[in-house]
DNA sequence: GTCTATACTTCGATAGAC
DNA sequence: GTCTATCGAAGTATAGAC
């Protein structure tokens, strides 16, 4: 294995198409549905392209990762750069594009190696900057039953957003309105940080 | 389509198996390994077998989800039904098994119509319970907020839950450790119900 | 540097033998 | 009532032509 085969240059234009179309299928259709084949008809391409941008599909599937991360990162630094980054931060966390781009990869990357390693690095990052920036907002936050470290206060904010949009996604509603209506006193009480 | 092809009875032994294989394909290499060559060879059986038992396989992942679902029906009425109910009620929805089951399901549901009405209705099932039994158990709560309705309750439950175990999975740590022990605390203050 | 012709494997599904 | 022989479509990947 490991042959010296080519491949075709980054900044390719027909490499962007494919990364686009195996977005917009990733999303539209799952993980599953992102095959040489599929990703190359939406492209109007020849499957066989595919493999010469990318050598394997877990290739292909690396290269979404990182490209939807860096763009993430950005919107994410941004929310927080925002005048209400609590709300800012909800609001980008349960965009309903984003979570579900997460949570098809999340899928995915729980039985591919290389693509987990992947996702848990970046991951951790996202959540790193999150809690350091509630951290600069907040400090440590007094729940009514002991202290909350900011990096928990991300994970809840970032896991009840998941859900939420993921469930909608499939139908399920239950306890979802009163939820998000608690949330928004939440995020009103925290409107203007304590320090 | 829709020809009358004959299909093998619902307690044969043959069709457990290769439910009994499914199931486990679904855990351990999640729903795109659940092929009818693989559920077969793990059984020890014909491939063709698989369709013959189920016309489609969208019908095995249906059957799947029957399955699984009448039997976490029954772990959380036990769990409900237990001495320290919402302990219980964590330590079962933060069981690893159930929460990846789950997840995969969910994914896989998430672009198969039928798949995804069926997983909606047993959702629903199973939060409408966990509300009635936290209803009873505390009534609304105060949030500090404003009131935390049962339904709302059991979703935050849930929600962390398996976040937790997912992110767990994927190798994400960051903030669980304290968020582990803060919902400890809140499960501990739960401990015995205010009516 | 870019794309095509082609090979080989695995997929879901059907028709028909026991 | 149970299982097998077989099909056409779709999957990844390689070697080689432009």
């Amino acid at each position: 294995m490991a042959t010296t085969r080519r491949l075709g240059a980054e900044d390719s234009v027909t490499r962007h198409a494919l990364l686009d179309a195996a977005r917009a299928l990733l999303l539209e259709e799952g993980y599953a549905a992102v095959t040489s084949r599929k990703v190359a008809a939406r492209a109007g391409l020849k499957p066989q392209l595919v493999h010469y941008y990318f050598a394997t599909m877990d290739d292909l599937f690396l290269a979404l990762v990182r490209h939807g991360a860096e763009i993430n990162l950005d919107r994410q630094a941004r929310a927080l750069a925002s005048p209400e980054p609590v709300r800012a931060l909800w609001d980008f966390a349960t965009d309903p594009a984003g979570a579900t781009f997460t949570m098809e990869l999340a899928a995915l990357a729980n039985h591919r190696k290389a693509i987990r390693a992947e996702l848990a690095t970046y991951a951790e990052r996202f959540r790193a900057l999150q809690a350091e920036a509630l951290r600069e907002m907040f400090g440590r936050v007094d729940s009514g039953v002991g202290e909350v470290a900011p990096e928990s206060l991300a994970f809840f904010m970032t896991a009840l957003a998941q859900m939420l949009v993921m469930e909608d996604a499939l139908g399920v509603e239950g306890g979802h309105k009163e939820a998000r209506e608690l949330i928004a006193r939440l995020i009103e009480r925290a409107g203007k940080p304590q320090r």
